[in-house]
DNA sequence: TATAATTGTGGGTAACAGTGGGTAATTATC
DNA sequence: GATAATTACCCACTGTTACCCACAATTATA
Protein backbone atom coordinates (compact mmCIF):
# COMPACT_ATOMS: atom_id res chain seq x y z
CA UNK A 1 0.00 0.00 0.00
CA UNK A 2 2.41 2.84 0.61
CA UNK A 3 5.75 2.37 -0.78
CA UNK A 4 8.19 4.18 1.29
CA UNK A 5 8.57 5.91 4.56
CA UNK A 6 8.44 10.35 3.93
CA UNK A 7 7.57 9.83 0.16
CA UNK A 8 4.69 11.12 -1.08
CA UNK A 9 3.22 11.20 -4.29
CA UNK A 10 -0.27 11.67 -6.34
CA UNK A 11 -2.74 14.83 -5.64
CA UNK A 12 -6.00 15.46 -4.13
CA UNK A 13 -8.47 18.03 -4.10
CA UNK A 14 -9.33 19.00 -0.72
CA UNK A 15 -10.77 22.48 1.19
CA UNK A 16 -9.43 24.60 3.54
CA UNK A 17 -11.84 25.50 6.03
CA UNK A 18 -13.07 28.56 7.92
CA UNK A 19 -10.78 27.66 10.71
CA UNK A 20 -7.46 27.76 8.60
CA UNK A 21 -7.10 24.20 8.62
CA UNK A 22 -6.47 21.54 5.74
CA UNK A 23 -6.64 18.00 5.76
CA UNK A 24 -3.55 15.59 5.59
CA UNK A 25 -4.57 13.04 3.21
CA UNK A 26 -4.87 9.62 5.02
CA UNK A 27 -2.21 7.93 2.46
CA UNK A 28 0.39 10.78 3.37
CA UNK A 29 -0.06 10.35 7.21
CA UNK A 30 0.61 6.69 6.76
CA UNK A 31 3.67 7.52 4.92
CA UNK A 32 5.10 10.02 7.36
CA UNK A 33 8.29 8.04 9.44
CA UNK A 34 7.15 7.25 13.23
CA UNK A 35 10.34 9.02 14.32
CA UNK A 36 8.60 12.24 12.95
CA UNK A 37 5.35 11.59 15.44
CA UNK A 38 2.85 13.24 13.62
CA UNK A 39 4.46 16.37 12.98
CA UNK A 40 5.26 18.27 9.79
CA UNK A 41 7.17 21.77 9.41
CA UNK A 42 4.82 23.89 7.43
CA UNK A 43 6.87 26.96 5.15
CA UNK A 44 6.95 28.56 2.25
CA UNK A 45 7.40 27.08 -1.19
CA UNK A 46 10.08 28.28 -3.86
CA UNK A 47 7.03 28.59 -6.48
CA UNK A 48 3.49 30.16 -5.49
CA UNK A 49 2.54 27.16 -2.79
CA UNK A 50 3.17 26.11 0.69
CA UNK A 51 5.59 23.41 1.43
CA UNK A 52 4.90 20.61 4.16
CA UNK A 53 7.59 18.58 5.27
CA UNK A 54 8.07 15.93 7.72
CA UNK A 55 9.88 16.62 10.99
CA UNK A 56 12.41 14.00 9.76
CA UNK A 57 13.36 15.64 6.61
CA UNK A 58 13.47 19.36 7.86
CA UNK A 59 15.81 18.35 10.03
CA UNK A 60 17.46 17.34 7.31
CA UNK A 61 17.76 20.26 5.65
CA UNK A 62 18.42 22.61 8.72
CA UNK A 63 21.37 20.38 9.15
CA UNK A 64 22.37 21.38 5.33
CA UNK A 65 21.63 24.92 6.17
CA UNK A 66 24.27 25.48 8.86
CA UNK A 67 26.75 24.67 6.28
CA UNK A 68 26.61 28.28 4.33
CA UNK A 69 28.84 30.25 5.87
CA UNK A 70 26.35 33.47 6.13
CA UNK A 71 28.79 35.61 4.85
CA UNK A 72 27.72 36.67 1.57
CA UNK A 73 24.03 38.63 1.77
CA UNK A 74 22.46 36.47 -0.84
CA UNK A 75 23.17 33.46 1.27
CA UNK A 76 21.75 35.08 4.44
CA UNK A 77 18.11 35.74 2.30
CA UNK A 78 17.99 32.74 1.15
CA UNK A 79 18.68 31.44 4.49
CA UNK A 80 15.89 33.73 6.26
CA UNK A 81 13.39 33.35 3.39
CA UNK A 82 13.49 29.43 4.06
CA UNK A 83 13.98 29.49 7.72
CA UNK A 84 11.24 32.42 8.95
CA UNK A 85 8.43 30.67 7.92
CA UNK A 86 9.05 27.60 9.20
CA UNK A 87 6.34 25.97 11.79
CA UNK A 88 6.20 22.68 13.21
CA UNK A 89 2.76 21.41 13.67
CA UNK A 90 1.46 18.04 15.05
CA UNK A 91 -1.99 16.99 13.09
CA UNK A 92 -5.03 16.79 15.24
CA UNK A 93 -7.32 13.22 15.48
CA UNK A 94 -8.72 13.91 12.52
CA UNK A 95 -5.26 14.54 10.54
CA UNK A 96 -5.90 18.08 9.61
CA UNK A 97 -2.73 21.03 10.15
CA UNK A 98 -3.26 24.77 10.49
CA UNK A 99 -1.61 26.75 7.94
CA UNK A 100 -0.44 29.99 9.49
CA UNK A 101 -2.32 33.09 8.12
CA UNK A 102 0.96 34.99 7.03
CA UNK A 103 1.30 31.18 4.62
CA UNK A 104 -2.48 31.26 3.44
CA UNK A 105 -1.66 35.21 1.73
CA UNK A 106 1.61 33.95 -0.15
CA UNK A 107 -0.10 31.30 -1.85
CA UNK A 108 -3.53 33.02 -2.23
CA UNK A 109 -5.94 29.87 -0.34
CA UNK A 110 -9.08 30.42 -0.33
CA UNK A 111 -11.45 27.70 -0.08
CA UNK A 112 -9.90 25.18 -2.17
CA UNK A 113 -6.68 23.76 -2.08
CA UNK A 114 -4.65 21.24 -4.44
CA UNK A 115 -2.56 19.02 -2.70
CA UNK A 116 -0.16 17.62 -4.35
CA UNK A 117 2.92 14.78 -3.13
CA UNK A 118 6.72 15.94 -4.43
CA UNK A 119 8.64 12.58 -3.22
CA UNK A 120 9.93 14.03 0.20
CA UNK A 121 7.76 17.08 0.50
CA UNK A 122 3.77 18.01 0.12
CA UNK A 123 3.05 21.18 -1.84
CA UNK A 124 -0.13 23.07 -1.15
CA UNK A 125 -1.78 25.18 -3.87
CA UNK A 126 -4.51 27.25 -5.11
CA UNK A 127 -5.96 25.17 -8.00
CA UNK A 128 -6.51 28.08 -10.12
CA UNK A 129 -2.86 29.46 -9.75
CA UNK A 130 -1.36 25.85 -10.62
CA UNK A 131 -3.49 25.24 -13.61
CA UNK A 132 -2.10 28.61 -15.17
CA UNK A 133 1.18 27.67 -14.51
CA UNK A 134 0.55 24.44 -16.74
CA UNK A 135 -1.65 26.34 -18.90
CA UNK A 136 0.53 29.36 -20.26
CA UNK A 137 3.60 30.54 -19.04
CA UNK A 138 5.16 27.07 -18.07
CA UNK A 139 9.06 27.57 -19.48
CA UNK A 140 9.12 23.81 -19.78
CA UNK A 141 9.73 23.51 -23.49
CA UNK A 142 9.42 20.16 -25.31
CA UNK A 143 12.86 19.80 -25.98
CA UNK A 144 13.07 20.53 -21.95
CA UNK A 145 10.72 17.46 -21.24
CA UNK A 146 12.14 14.93 -23.95
CA UNK A 147 15.79 15.54 -22.23
CA UNK A 148 14.19 15.46 -18.70
CA UNK A 149 12.29 12.31 -19.19
CA UNK A 150 14.97 10.44 -21.08
CA UNK A 151 17.13 10.84 -17.59
CA UNK A 152 14.06 9.19 -15.29
CA UNK A 153 13.71 6.64 -18.08
CA UNK A 154 9.69 6.41 -18.16
CA UNK B 1 4.23 -19.62 -18.19
CA UNK B 2 5.77 -16.60 -16.78
CA UNK B 3 8.25 -15.26 -18.80
CA UNK B 4 10.20 -12.57 -16.80
CA UNK B 5 9.26 -10.65 -14.03
CA UNK B 6 7.79 -7.08 -14.45
CA UNK B 7 7.67 -7.95 -18.03
CA UNK B 8 3.95 -7.44 -19.92
CA UNK B 9 3.05 -7.68 -23.83
CA UNK B 10 0.17 -8.79 -25.08
CA UNK B 11 -3.41 -7.41 -25.04
CA UNK B 12 -6.75 -7.77 -23.41
CA UNK B 13 -10.16 -6.48 -23.76
CA UNK B 14 -11.63 -5.77 -20.79
CA UNK B 15 -14.26 -3.67 -19.36
CA UNK B 16 -14.64 -0.36 -16.31
CA UNK B 17 -17.45 -1.65 -13.92
CA UNK B 18 -19.73 1.00 -12.18
CA UNK B 19 -16.79 1.68 -9.00
CA UNK B 20 -13.59 2.59 -11.26
CA UNK B 21 -12.59 -0.63 -11.07
CA UNK B 22 -10.26 -2.55 -14.20
CA UNK B 23 -9.12 -6.48 -13.98
CA UNK B 24 -5.72 -6.71 -13.99
CA UNK B 25 -4.79 -9.28 -16.82
CA UNK B 26 -3.93 -12.84 -14.58
CA UNK B 27 -0.97 -13.18 -16.71
CA UNK B 28 0.53 -9.90 -15.61
CA UNK B 29 -0.62 -10.24 -11.88
CA UNK B 30 1.53 -13.27 -12.23
CA UNK B 31 4.27 -11.50 -13.80
CA UNK B 32 4.46 -8.94 -11.01
CA UNK B 33 7.56 -9.28 -8.88
CA UNK B 34 7.08 -10.54 -5.23
CA UNK B 35 8.55 -7.48 -3.88
CA UNK B 36 6.09 -5.28 -5.03
CA UNK B 37 3.74 -7.08 -2.93
CA UNK B 38 0.78 -6.81 -5.27
CA UNK B 39 1.27 -2.98 -5.87
CA UNK B 40 0.99 -0.86 -8.89
CA UNK B 41 1.25 2.51 -9.30
CA UNK B 42 -1.20 3.86 -11.99
CA UNK B 43 -0.24 6.88 -13.36
CA UNK B 44 -0.70 9.07 -16.47
CA UNK B 45 0.49 7.98 -19.85
CA UNK B 46 2.15 10.42 -22.40
CA UNK B 47 -0.24 9.39 -24.43
CA UNK B 48 -3.75 9.73 -23.78
CA UNK B 49 -3.92 6.68 -21.77
CA UNK B 50 -2.91 5.48 -18.48
CA UNK B 51 0.06 4.05 -17.54
CA UNK B 52 0.60 0.83 -14.45
CA UNK B 53 3.97 0.10 -13.45
CA UNK B 54 4.60 -2.63 -10.68
CA UNK B 55 5.49 -0.59 -7.25
CA UNK B 56 9.58 -1.81 -7.85
CA UNK B 57 9.83 -0.40 -11.34
CA UNK B 58 8.32 3.31 -10.22
CA UNK B 59 10.54 3.22 -7.60
CA UNK B 60 13.56 3.30 -10.00
CA UNK B 61 11.73 6.36 -11.62
CA UNK B 62 11.58 7.99 -8.08
CA UNK B 63 14.86 7.11 -7.68
CA UNK B 64 16.04 9.11 -10.96
CA UNK B 65 13.89 11.87 -10.07
CA UNK B 66 15.41 12.51 -6.75
CA UNK B 67 18.75 13.08 -8.85
CA UNK B 68 16.82 16.52 -9.86
CA UNK B 69 17.39 19.40 -8.04
CA UNK B 70 14.40 21.70 -6.45
CA UNK B 71 16.29 24.91 -6.49
CA UNK B 72 15.64 24.90 -10.26
CA UNK B 73 12.47 26.05 -11.67
CA UNK B 74 12.34 24.15 -14.38
CA UNK B 75 12.99 21.06 -12.52
CA UNK B 76 10.54 21.33 -10.36
CA UNK B 77 7.77 21.86 -12.98
CA UNK B 78 8.99 18.87 -14.40
CA UNK B 79 8.68 16.73 -11.54
CA UNK B 80 5.73 17.76 -10.49
CA UNK B 81 4.22 16.46 -13.95
CA UNK B 82 5.22 13.48 -13.15
CA UNK B 83 4.27 12.44 -10.12
CA UNK B 84 1.72 13.96 -8.97
CA UNK B 85 -0.90 11.99 -11.25
CA UNK B 86 0.55 9.00 -9.66
CA UNK B 87 -1.72 6.42 -7.38
CA UNK B 88 0.13 3.36 -5.71
CA UNK B 89 -2.71 0.41 -5.41
CA UNK B 90 -3.30 -2.88 -4.48
CA UNK B 91 -4.79 -5.17 -6.76
CA UNK B 92 -8.08 -6.52 -4.44
CA UNK B 93 -8.74 -10.53 -4.06
CA UNK B 94 -10.27 -10.54 -7.36
CA UNK B 95 -7.21 -8.91 -9.09
CA UNK B 96 -8.78 -5.79 -9.44
CA UNK B 97 -7.54 -1.82 -9.43
CA UNK B 98 -9.06 1.40 -8.82
CA UNK B 99 -8.71 4.11 -11.94
CA UNK B 100 -8.71 7.14 -9.75
CA UNK B 101 -11.88 9.97 -11.37
CA UNK B 102 -9.26 12.12 -12.61
CA UNK B 103 -7.19 9.27 -14.77
CA UNK B 104 -10.15 8.26 -16.28
CA UNK B 105 -11.48 11.62 -17.45
CA UNK B 106 -8.06 12.58 -19.17
CA UNK B 107 -8.02 8.64 -20.94
CA UNK B 108 -11.64 9.07 -21.81
CA UNK B 109 -12.51 5.39 -20.09
CA UNK B 110 -15.68 4.99 -19.91
CA UNK B 111 -17.25 1.12 -20.43
CA UNK B 112 -14.57 -0.48 -22.39
CA UNK B 113 -10.82 -0.65 -22.11
CA UNK B 114 -8.17 -1.96 -23.99
CA UNK B 115 -5.02 -3.40 -21.75
CA UNK B 116 -1.98 -3.31 -23.36
CA UNK B 117 1.38 -4.53 -22.20
CA UNK B 118 4.42 -2.53 -22.96
CA UNK B 119 7.51 -4.24 -21.45
CA UNK B 120 8.07 -2.86 -18.27
CA UNK B 121 4.68 -0.72 -17.55
CA UNK B 122 0.92 -1.56 -18.66
CA UNK B 123 -1.23 0.69 -21.01
CA UNK B 124 -5.01 1.37 -20.70
CA UNK B 125 -6.59 2.91 -23.62
CA UNK B 126 -10.10 3.17 -24.81
CA UNK B 127 -10.43 1.29 -27.77
CA UNK B 128 -11.79 4.24 -29.76
CA UNK B 129 -8.74 6.34 -28.92
CA UNK B 130 -6.19 4.00 -29.72
CA UNK B 131 -7.78 2.91 -33.37
CA UNK B 132 -7.88 6.34 -34.25
CA UNK B 133 -4.40 6.82 -33.79
CA UNK B 134 -3.47 4.34 -35.62
CA UNK B 135 -6.14 4.44 -38.80
CA UNK B 136 -4.14 7.39 -39.75
CA UNK B 137 -1.11 5.29 -38.70
CA UNK B 138 0.84 7.53 -36.73
CA UNK B 139 2.96 9.83 -38.64
CA UNK B 140 5.63 7.29 -38.75
CA UNK B 141 7.97 8.44 -41.79
CA UNK B 142 11.03 6.24 -43.45
CA UNK B 143 13.43 8.23 -41.71
CA UNK B 144 11.81 6.89 -38.69
CA UNK B 145 12.08 3.63 -39.85
CA UNK B 146 15.52 4.07 -39.87
CA UNK B 147 16.82 5.56 -37.10
CA UNK B 148 14.59 2.63 -34.77
CA UNK B 149 16.40 0.42 -37.24
CA UNK B 150 20.37 0.97 -36.27
CA UNK B 151 19.11 0.53 -32.45
CA UNK B 152 16.87 -3.22 -32.95
CA UNK B 153 17.49 -5.82 -35.20
CA UNK B 154 13.87 -6.93 -35.60
C1' DT C 1 -15.54 -36.50 -21.16
C1' DA C 2 -16.40 -35.17 -16.57
C1' DT C 3 -14.61 -32.57 -12.87
C1' DA C 4 -11.95 -29.13 -10.74
C1' DA C 5 -9.63 -24.82 -10.79
C1' DT C 6 -9.06 -20.29 -12.56
C1' DT C 7 -10.63 -15.93 -14.52
C1' DG C 8 -13.42 -11.90 -15.33
C1' DT C 9 -17.55 -9.45 -13.51
C1' DG C 10 -21.28 -7.72 -10.31
C1' DG C 11 -22.66 -6.01 -6.15
C1' DG C 12 -23.54 -5.70 -0.67
C1' DT C 13 -21.57 -4.01 3.57
C1' DA C 14 -18.65 -2.42 7.11
C1' DA C 15 -14.72 0.50 7.87
C1' DC C 16 -12.59 4.67 6.94
C1' DA C 17 -11.64 9.23 5.14
C1' DG C 18 -12.89 14.08 4.64
C1' DT C 19 -15.63 17.82 6.55
C1' DG C 20 -18.23 20.86 9.84
C1' DG C 21 -18.68 22.77 14.03
C1' DG C 22 -19.06 23.10 19.47
C1' DT C 23 -16.42 23.70 23.65
C1' DA C 24 -12.46 24.00 26.66
C1' DA C 25 -7.75 25.56 27.12
C1' DT C 26 -4.35 28.68 25.95
C1' DT C 27 -2.57 32.99 24.52
C1' DA C 28 -2.89 37.80 23.60
C1' DT C 29 -4.72 42.53 24.57
C1' DC C 30 -6.12 46.28 27.18
C1' DG D 1 -6.03 40.91 36.31
C1' DA D 2 -10.18 40.79 33.30
C1' DT D 3 -11.65 40.24 28.81
C1' DA D 4 -11.21 39.02 24.01
C1' DA D 5 -9.18 36.23 20.52
C1' DT D 6 -6.98 32.36 19.07
C1' DT D 7 -5.79 27.59 19.20
C1' DA D 8 -6.37 22.75 20.49
C1' DC D 9 -9.39 18.93 21.44
C1' DC D 10 -13.50 16.38 20.80
C1' DC D 11 -17.98 14.62 18.83
C1' DA D 12 -20.89 13.86 14.83
C1' DC D 13 -22.27 13.38 9.95
C1' DT D 14 -21.71 11.83 5.04
C1' DG D 15 -19.76 9.84 1.05
C1' DT D 16 -16.21 6.91 -0.55
C1' DT D 17 -13.37 2.97 -0.42
C1' DA D 18 -11.79 -1.59 0.75
C1' DC D 19 -13.12 -6.05 1.75
C1' DC D 20 -15.93 -9.89 1.08
C1' DC D 21 -19.18 -13.26 -1.07
C1' DA D 22 -21.24 -14.93 -5.23
C1' DC D 23 -21.72 -16.34 -10.06
C1' DA D 24 -20.89 -17.36 -15.01
C1' DA D 25 -17.55 -18.52 -18.37
C1' DT D 26 -13.41 -20.33 -19.59
C1' DT D 27 -9.36 -23.20 -19.06
C1' DA D 28 -6.84 -26.92 -17.00
C1' DT D 29 -6.72 -31.64 -15.07
C1' DA D 30 -7.80 -36.44 -14.30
Amino acid sequence: MVSRTNTFIGEYHYSIDSKGRINIPAKFRQALSPDSDGTFVITRGLDQCVWIYPLEEWERIEDNLRSFTFLRPKERDFIRQIVRHATPTKYDKQGRVMIPATLQNIAALDDEVLIIGMLNKIEVWNPNIIDDRYDSFLDLTDEDYESFAAQIKL
